[in-house]
DNA sequence: AAATTACTTAAGCGATGACTTGACAATTGC
DNA sequence: GCAATTGTCAAGTCATCGCTTAAGTAATTT
């Protein structure tokens, strides 16, 4: 139902500190481009390349009203990114002292791919 | 106390394929470079360049012991990072709907830094 | 001790990414 | 209508990134 991971998107558009900061002011509120790009030192049309990429990636929505274009934070896409790394956050915990015993005893299945010959240690 | 944020390194590291496929086998198990360079159709050195990259950034720990270095992922670097993307998506679901009002009630504060003249529509 | 395994390091190359400038289009205010 | 505001599009520049090859080191096997 997700679409199954435009992970690469949303990571590749997450990596770059200036869409971080953009992404954090629409955490507040919808904003339009022009008060998106005021706090920083460079030019209109960068914001707006970045405002791209970040809506392909459906990490933030769009509106364009008369001549501003309204930007505001997308829940979905930051939902999806969210599960696959709790996803990974899961199995480094499971991984750790051993605790790993437990959990893989509760829920063997998670055990399933090793590869031969490695027991998993610590 | 928990480094505010290789943020950036570690999204830097996830946003890149080769590395979200690494770490997705090292969520099953330790394993060493050249087990983790096997299912890639490029050279071991490359490999190796995107493991220095995701251990810079806190996401993998690796040890050598005699001529195997060893590599398994690290819980802590994920915890940051979930933490940070959790943040956002919830701010983005308070801004959701009607759920916005309710939220908001029940912790003002999340909103204490709204820009003024901005009612945060919707 | 010679060969093999398992990396490590460095230099270089092509592609991609983050900007810039400049020209344009479409509202809106006077 | 004219001018400012707000954004869009296209081209070009420069740095960074992902990868390669080639040469080197250190542990292990035979």
């Amino acid at each position: 139902m997700l679409k199954h991971s435009d992970i690469d998107g949303s990571l590749r558009a997450l990596a770059e500190p200036t869409r971080r900061a953009i992404v954090e002011r629409l955490g507040v509120g919808p904003a339009s481009v022009s008060d998106l790009a005021r706090p920083f030192a460079m030019s209109l049309a960068a914001i707006v390349q970045h405002l791209r990429v970040l809506e392909e990636s459906g990490l933030i929505a769009s509106e364009k009203i008369g001549r501003v274009r309204t930007c505001r934070i997308e829940a979905h896409g930051f939902s999806a990114l969210a599960e696959w790394v709790a996803e990974r956050r899961n199995a480094a915990a499971r991984k750790l002292d051993r605790l790993g015993a437990i959990l893989d005893e509760a829920d063997p299945s998670t055990n399933a791919t090793q590869p031969r010959g490695k027991a998993d240690p610590q």
